[in-house]
RNA sequence: GGCCCCAUCGUCUAGCGGUUAGGACAGCGCCCUCUCAAGGCGCAGACACGGGUUCAAGUCCCGUUGGGGUCACCA
């Protein structure tokens, strides 16, 4: 049997970073036997669709470079990969179910049930499941009032003694008293499916081997193997990932304003970079590197270096290892590629030449992220750049510095590096003061703050003709 | 509240009975240096607690505490 996992992201908004997150490992792991990685969009919740969202959790799987084997972009005879193109199918199987003795109909409105479970709490009851009091309706009371047209859903009718067990392939078997169960709903009022059903259907007739999922499903599996039994289908392996928590321990979640995917992109943040910063999550390569590719995951992914407890997402780190990827992953021209694409997505019109790749060049070690490299170069593509605090007082004291500078420079018959070099320490030498004390002014000039790239590198990218007009707007007498 | 999961530096983690408890990010210091970075070197920093088991426990067992999840006609 081929392995086969998946996800299945629910569109109701922004492109999650969980998604991602199962998504790579979902990925991997079927990389890694030769298996099929699908997605399937549960669009079951009709109130909390977004029409949008399903072409943006598709689009963030691109741009990360992660590619399903099915998808409803890639359909293949196991679709639709939609799910509520799928309800006739849930519907048939909820009958089923229904007709084996393992569901069975329930009337009670949603307002009788809310009723019901605030008197639960009130009463502070440590059951806060469903009463089950449809399970004793007659089969013949279920036809006839049905038949009435009155309003009903299908429910599970759990066992109600023994136990269900959950082999767990991170935590081992995890034992569920089924007392402690209840008959979860699996055929909403409005005729679709919930995602206990669903997704065990789908599951089922997709060929899923291996439900890889987050660690919030575990205590809802119990049901689904409840459902598989009642169906007569295998059991997948089971497969609950750790949490991916946000800075304060709890879950991350774009609603509490954790950044979401595309945050990320528009922050600059290399697929690459990302993915290596998610794998690292729960997960670490056998030899201890923390840089690795999606390649090496699959290569050397084991669930026995899964570690369980919760990670907390550190932008902070996520950043240093994009700036990593920036100075040693990437090639210096997919480096000046990337950023020219980025700026360019983010509305930037600079020309792609020679310059351009001189000045990305040179930011290259001074960004992590890709959304710097204009905050940080203003001096670099025009005459009207930003002028520090700092930097006006250092031209303002170093007016006979500059006169000097700018007399020696005017002279020189080039500005290549290593032209500027040599006669800017010839001039600190001639003249006793240290070299420090000739740039800091020209810094100052020129980049219009105290932090740039090295002088000799930025003299011969803006050019004697543009460094010396800087220099004479400044001089005074 | 019931049930379930989890627990090593601030953070991500290594460790799978015997280690001076290792690495990375962040922090701090030094070096390099024309500034800022990058880079190099170093400092500081953790086994939640209590019982067992064992010659030996961060590692195994139990309990406590703490955190999280779940108990929706949401996924």
């Amino acid at each position: 049997m081929t392995v086969t996992t998946r996800i299945a992201p629910s569109p109701t908004g922004d492109p999650h970073v969980g998604t991602a997150y199962q998504a790579l490992f979902n990925s991997v792991f079927a990389a890694q036997n030769g298996g099929r990685f699908i997605v399937r969009i549960e669009d079951t919740d009709r109130g909390r669709y977004n029409a949008q969202s399903e072409g943006r959790i598709l689009d963030m799987l691109d741009w990360l470079g992660i590619v399903p084997d099915a998808s409803p972009r890639r359909e293949d005879g196991d679709g639709p990969y939609v799910q509520s193109q799928r309800a006739d199918l849930h519907r048939q199987y909820a009958r089923q179910l229904l007709d084996s003795g393992h569901a069975y109909r329930a009337f009670d409105t949603p307002e009788e049930l809310g009723a019901r479970r605030k008197a639960a709490e009130a009463r502070k009851d440590s059951y806060l499941g469903y009463d089950r009091r449809d399970r004793a309706l007659g089969r013949e009371e279920s036809d006839a009032r049905a038949e009435t047209g009155e309003e009903f859903v299908i429910r599970l009718a759990a066992p109600l003694e023994g136990q269900t067990v959950v082999k767990d392939r991170l935590r081992g078997d995890v034992i569920f008293q089924n007392a402690d169960l209840d008959d979860k709903v699996l055929l909403k009022r409005d005729g679709f499916p919930t995602y206990h059903l669903a997704a065990m259907v789908d599951d089922h007739l997709m060929g899923v081997t291996h439900v890889i999922r987050a660690e919030e499903w575990l205590t809802s599996t119990p049901t689904h193997i409840q459902i598989l039994e009642g169906l007569g289908w295998q059991q997948p392996e089971w497969i609950h990932t750790p949490w991916l928590l946000s800075s304060g321990g709890k879950k991350y979640s774009k609603r509490r304003g954790d950044p979401s995917v595309e945050d990320f992109r528009r922050m600059g943040i290399l697929p690459q970079a990302l993915l290596n910063y998610l794998g690292m999550m729960g997960w670490s390569m056998p030899n201890g590197e923390e840089v690795f590719s999606v390649q090496d995951m699959v290569q050397h992914f084991s669930w026995e270096r899964v570690s369980l407890g919760g990670s907390t997402f550190d932008v902070t780190k996520l950043r240093w290892l994009n700036g990593k990827y920036l100075r040693e992953k990437l090639t210096p021209q997919e480096v000046v590629a990337r950023l020219h694409a980025y700026l360019a997505e983010y509305g930037s019109d600079l020309p792609h030449d020679a310059y351009f790749d001189q000045v990305a060049l040179m930011m290259t070690p001074r960004i992590e992220v890709l959304s710097e490299f204009q905050e940080k170069t203003p001096y670099f593509w025009s005459e009207e750049y930003p002028v520090t605090e700092k930097a006006a007082a250092l031209t303002l004291g170093g007016q006979d510095a500059l006169k000097a500078v700018r007399r020696r420079l005017a002279a020189l018959p080039d500005f290549a590096h290593d032209t500027t070099d040599a006669a800017l320490r010839a001039l600190a030498d001639e003249t006793g003061v240290k070299v420090g004390k000739l740039m800091q002014p020209l810094r100052a000039v020129i980049a219009g703050t105290t932090e740039s790239p090295g002088m000799f590198e930025m003299l011969e990218a803006l050019g004697k003709e543009r460094v010396l007009a800087r220099l004479d707007r400044v001089i005074q007498g």
